[in-house]
DNA sequence: CTCATTTCAGTTGCACTGAAATAA
DNA sequence: CTTATTTCAGTGAAACTGAAATGA
């Protein structure tokens, strides 16, 4: 597709790399999930709710970082699906608590295998070791920006 | 603004931790520019610019990996602040040189200094070898989902 | 009263697609 | 005839903003 080097001046730039490379990791994960009718953020709801079972949406919110009006309408989606269901809460009126279905059980352990194989092929260049050490200066990175 | 901690799942997801840095990023990048009345496209345009000269829009695209129609756009914007200039290429007709004036050199200049800030805070967390690190590691990455 | 939760309505920048017109 | 360049028109996911309604 695109011969001609990407400029110097850019190539220097560590946001630069960080951004080129959410782009290739992005494409990735969106053409797997893709395969199943899925995007981004239905994953990442799915995967809390894998993890921690019951959960209000504004606490999915927070374990996904991604923006409470957002979740609404994941959540709408996920719902129409039929992998997850909506209730709710009977101890605090306010709010609704979601759970996976059956289906949705069954989907996100299907996805996280799925999205391994991504971590994969997107890490393919390096070796265990160093991916390992790229894994841990973004999670400094990202904890450092997010607290 | 937000408390509790991301999901495990989530956070040992290599696309995802390269995700959140690229939001990190994006937003300090946005805001540093976004003082100048410009965005990262405007500035990726430049900064290519500025390192070789006059260079066509279809140049442009490959260098910035921004996509050709919307180089279009943007250098509409920046010839509109009188920050570049398009001219007919007379040795082939198909194509728009596009250089920086005066104004633009200047600017582009300020905005590599304002850039250069925004890096050291995004990786204020990490010792000098570690971005070494980051960036030999992410430049690899990038170069093998480019090529 | 203040704060948290859900929801709606809207915005913005970015990445991308498809196709037309022009010319090499 | 095929390919490259510019341009237009439009799409889509993602991240975000502001505000209303409800209830702790």
């Amino acid at each position: 597709m695109d011969k001609g080097e990407p400029a110097e001046r850019l190539h220097g730039l560590p946001s630069w790399l960080i951004n080129q490379a959410a782009i290739a990791a992005q494409r990735l994960v969106a053409e797997a999930l893709g395969a199943a009718g899925l995007r981004r953020y239905h994953y990442a709801l799915m995967a809390v709710l894998a993890e921690r079972g019951a959960t209000s949406q504004a606490e999915l919110s927070r374990r996904t970082t991604i923006d409470r009006s957002d979740v609404v309408g994941a959540v709408n989606e996920l719902e129409e699906r039929g992998l997850v269901r909506r209730d709710p809460d009977t101890s605090d009126r306010r709010r609704n608590v979601v759970t996976l279905t059956p289906a949705g059980t069954e989907t996100v352990a299907r996805l996280d295998r799925v999205l391994a194989d991504v971590q994969d092929t997107l890490l393919a260049p390096l070796s265990p070791e160093e991916r390992e050490t790229l894994v841990h200066l973004l999670a400094r990175l990202v904890a450092h920006h997010t607290h």
